[in-house]
RNA sequence: GCGAGCGUAGCCAAGUGGUUAAGGCAGCGGAUUGUGAUUCCGCCAUUCGAGGGUUCAAGUCCCUUCGUUCGCCCCA
């Protein structure tokens, strides 16, 4: 294809084609079943929204907000950006639709598109898809457990192996504050011997410093102190908390204190669900965590809160994996040929359809030897045949096409005997 | 934003300076004018992402550019 004479997908979108939108929904239907049953209900928010929303709700001072963000003028003058994440939206839906006041607790999930400005590379898009949920209004441990349980319910439900949860506790701004001192301390001596990026970060965001993929940056981060010791006695239990219901429920989990999320809002519990094979050096297929103060940061009340996102891209990846699609199962495949035929086979469709079978017609007008070939190719179970003198005898040739058994019927016959049709339909497809 | 690899048909590709660019899959037509497999035959790239240069000669070497892949940063 040549870059000049012919339009393309934009650098970092593209295309899901009807063999993989199988997989799409395969993920969808299970996260809608998972998620319903435990009382979730799906909101839907805009795809752009108010620049300063995610200014305010991510941090300024975040990559996703500093360098990511698909951010233009409109025609209004106003500042719009592509939602670079779900929550933001969520939580200013939350305070904008007064839900805190319809409910003192909102359970919410949500799937759609997400942008971000970055590099292409294997699991990672400028466009690409979040799945998450949301528990507004619940500072309760068992709100943190229950979504964690859920995400690890869903990937168990999909059969997703090789995946590894890992927990942290970010403690509460105060305790960061401390936290985050120390490390400073801790880390200054070593400063001529951290590779750029974290010597940058050292004042700016040395949390940060923790997560580094240098080798030997991670060696001097090894031996640094943990935020575990700098939780306050509250941040303390409820960490306890939330790792002994993890517990009760079977949910195997690693403690790693170098977990840092890359968003300011998180308090408290912060969990990412890394697959330990079958994605490139982009491996994180889900994370999230407790934000106590963004519904507050965003303009509404005190409100606590807890919630997760998956990228589906990369949940996509790992599944075709593993399995192949599901196929659509056909019923029916109708030929025909000759004018009166043709005209037949379109109503006989048709009928076909409303009484509950899966029919295609071909539509060639070439020789049924051809035709036959693509039914043969459909997978369709039978095959319907009419030509001129089916046409003019309105008959139709009904061929299984596993067996090559064929037999002759009249159509209002054919349409009369949906329910025999239908068990012999059945037997047919377990011939094979 | 930075680094590296790769761009030959719808897809997978051979080709490593010498006349007309292998092969396979898919597709289309025919042998088979109303019956699916197999087989056989034919068709399917005036051109190698684009532009420029070196050379008697460029898919092949050089430059630019675009795309793509993987990685860094960071994240889903």
């Amino acid at each position: 294809m040549t870059a000049t004479d012919s339009l393309n997908a934009i650098k970092g979108t593209r295309d899901i084609l009807p063999e993989e939108v199988a997989y799409w929904q395969w993920i969808e239907q299970a996260a809608r079943q998972i998620f319903s049953r435990a009382a979730y209900r799906e909101i839907r928010t805009p795809i752009f929204e108010q620049t300063e929303l995610f200014a305010r709700g991510i941090g300024e001072a975040t990559d996703v907000v500093g360098k990511e963000m698909y951010t233009f003028i409109d025609k209004g003058d106003r500042s719009v950006t592509l939602r670079p994440e779900g929550t933001a939206g969520v939580v200013r839906a939350y305070i904008e639709n007064g839900l805190h006041v319809k409910g003192s607790l909102q359970r919410l999930w949500y799937l759609g598109p997400m942008f971000r400005y970055e590099n292409v590379q294997a699991g990672r898009q400028r466009q690409f898809h979040q799945l998450g949920m949301e528990v507004l209004g619940s500072a309760d441990p068992r709100a943190d457990v229950e979504v964690i349980a859920l995400a690890v319910d869903l990937l168990n439900d999909l059969g997703l192996p090789n995946l590894r949860l890992d927990l942290n506790s970010v403690g509460t701004p105060e305790d960061r504050l401390r936290y985050r001192a120390a490390l400073v301390d801790y880390l200054t001596p070593y400063q001529a011997e951290l590779d750029p990026d974290s010597q940058n970060r050292l004042s700016r965001n040395p949390m940060r410093i923790l997560d580094s993929k240098i080798a030997a940056t991670q060696k001097i981060v090894e031996a640094a102190p943990k935020i575990w010791s700098y939780l306050a006695p509250d941040s303390q239990q409820r960490f306890e908390r939330v790792q002994q219901q993890l517990t009760d429920l079977g949910i195997a989990y690693s403690l790693n204190p170098r977990l840092v999320r890359g968003l300011d809002y998180y308090t408290h519990t912060a969990f990412e669900i890394i697959a330990e094979t079958g994605l490139g050096a982009q491996n994180a297929v889900g994370g999230g965590g407790r934000y106590d103060g963004l519904v507050s940061e965003l303009g509404g009340p005190e409100t606590a809160a807890v919630g997760w996102a998956m990228g589906l891209e990369r949940l996509l990846l790992l599944l075709q994996q593993l399995k192949s699609a599901p196929a659509s199962p056909l019923d029916f495949y109708i030929v025909s040929r000759s004018p009166a035929a043709e005209a037949q086979a379109l109503r006989l469709a048709q009928a076909l359809r409303h009484a509950g079978f899966a029919t295609e017609l071909d539509l060639s007008a070439s020789a049924f030897g051809k035709q036959f070939k693509r039914a043969d190719r459909s997978g369709a179970a039978g095959c319907l045949i009419l030509g001129e003198a089916e046409a003019e005898a309105g008959t139709v040739q009904l061929k299984w096409l596993a067996s090559g058994e064929q037999e002759a019927l009249s159509q209002t016959d054919l349409l009369n005997q949906v329910e025999t049709l239908r068990q012999r339909m059945q037997r047919s497809l377990e011939l094979p």
